[in-house]
DNA sequence: CCCAAAAAATATGTAGACAAAATTGTTGAA
DNA sequence: TTCAACAATTTTGTCTACATATTTTTTGGG
């Protein structure tokens, strides 16, 4: 990678920090993290749906950077998941299988009592604020109505969470989870769903104030569950993916 | 990425499928997989030991590849977190910390009775089979005393029960783990210690076997906290890191 | 009119070369 | 003798150009 800088393992977490002007000089490079940044939130908002192409040579002018750099940032996505690269064949954004899907919330419901376990055994007054904080950054999103901003919020919270508790390692699982669960729900979510009732989140914030861990995990899970099946993972809305039925 | 072929997500999962003979033509061009898989297998086997320099035009003259190749398959490792990235100096095995230390084991106590209770959920005979048939090797390399290899399948033995649990999130995040617990070993074990014993890792077969979730997953916690317990991470014995101590 | 094959165009993979930065070694002065 | 500044070497970061593979279009035949 180029500039991907930080200590050794938790190289590319950073939930969201650099929210800088993206452009810093006129008609300047706009550095990797830029690039890389502004594709991942395109991704995360949905408006870049699944299966999106996206072609370097146009990447590479659209952000006025080198088809090297582009390469750079689609590698990083990709291991990250949320690009799939196909050897001779370029980068889509991923489209993740209803299997994929179910093995992602497994895998949060496994994770995330442990985070929340861990956010609570030292917590502190300044912990908890930031929490509550991003509660009413999504709260604002949502009367403003801003759908994109919400999507993204959502899944922040949880890498928030992660973040706060102070393990890097969870942390950094869990932003590709989230970044996974945003595709899902791109791709899989029931038209019907009112989608995550904000409140979820904070009764969990609340659970985590009172230092209950038992009442938190409880609640993050049944969250985890209510998301889940608000989808449609039936496999018939399986959006026929040709490639993949014949490429044995 | 150069050519991680494969689907969408599990991308750079694949434990240790290409044994291949990794220089296939004499004096030619050895596939970025073969260059990223021995770079990868000497570090868990401690022949690179944590620290290494890893200089681009060097490894490029090694392997006989160029240097974008190489640079490919560092930012890799690196997003894996066994090699360290310095934006301007270059790379280096990765170091973790004691703290990433701890880190890592409560990550794996967290997810590893996870895998364990989805492996028994769909066992069959087939897959109980290749988790002895590991037994069987990790056992054959002790008795031939070969260290390296020891190190290696111990740490292989818990990727093969998340891949054989059939959840490519969970594989893949074990993979992650399981290579930087052998860099941890690398680093912290005691000198004492009489290491991973083999029948830890039986036992926890056994349990599987007998499908007692509870058991097995009893016996991969003890197993993990066994390790810990062996391994020095009082933070004075820290190979003080001279950059990380005089950064700030 | 439709299908198949070939050729053009587009896009990806790879390598080599150049520029910038950092480390190392050397020289000179206090 | 020791420290500091300077210079040379090494190493990393980046870009541009070329080779290869794939997709699309066109052309010819059935």
């Amino acid at each position: 990678m180029t500039q991907q800088t930080v200590e050794s393992i938790p190289s590319q977490s950073r939930p969201q920090a650099h929210l800088r002007p993206a452009q810093p000089k006129a008609g300047g490079a706009p550095g990797p993290e830029d690039v890389y940044e502004r594709i991942y939130v395109a991704i995360l908002e949905h408006r870049l749906p699944p299966g999106t192409k996206l072609g370097e040579d146009r990447m590479a002018r659209i952000f006025g950077v080198s088809r090297a750099r582009i390469r750079e940032v689609l590698a990083r996505l990709a291991h990250e998941g949320v690009v799939e690269l196909v050897p001779q064949r370029g980068a889509r954004v991923a489209r993740p299988t209803p299997e994929q899907a179910r093995d992602i919330f497994e895998m949060r419901r496994l994770v995330e009592p442990g985070v929340v376990a861990r956010l609570i055994r030292d917590l502190n007054p300044a912990k908890l604020r930031r929490l509550q904080g991003h509660l009413a950054e999504e709260h604002d999103a949502r009367v403003r109505n801003d759908k994109p901003a919400v999507i993204r919020l959502s899944g922040e919270f949880h890498n928030l969470l992660a973040e706060v508790a102070g393990n890097d390692i969870m942390a950094r699982t869990m932003r590709e989870l989230t970044s996974l669960t945003c595709l899902i729900i791109a791709l899989y979510d029931a038209p019907t769903t009112d989608a995550c009732r904000d409140d979820e989140h904070a009764q969990i914030v609340d659970a985590i104030g009172d230092k209950n861990v038992d009442k938190a995990s409880r609640l993050m899970v049944a969250h985890l569950d209510h998301i889940e099946a608000s989808l449609d993972l039936s496999g018939v809305g399986d959006e026929v993916d040709l490639e993949r039925v014949f490429a044995g």
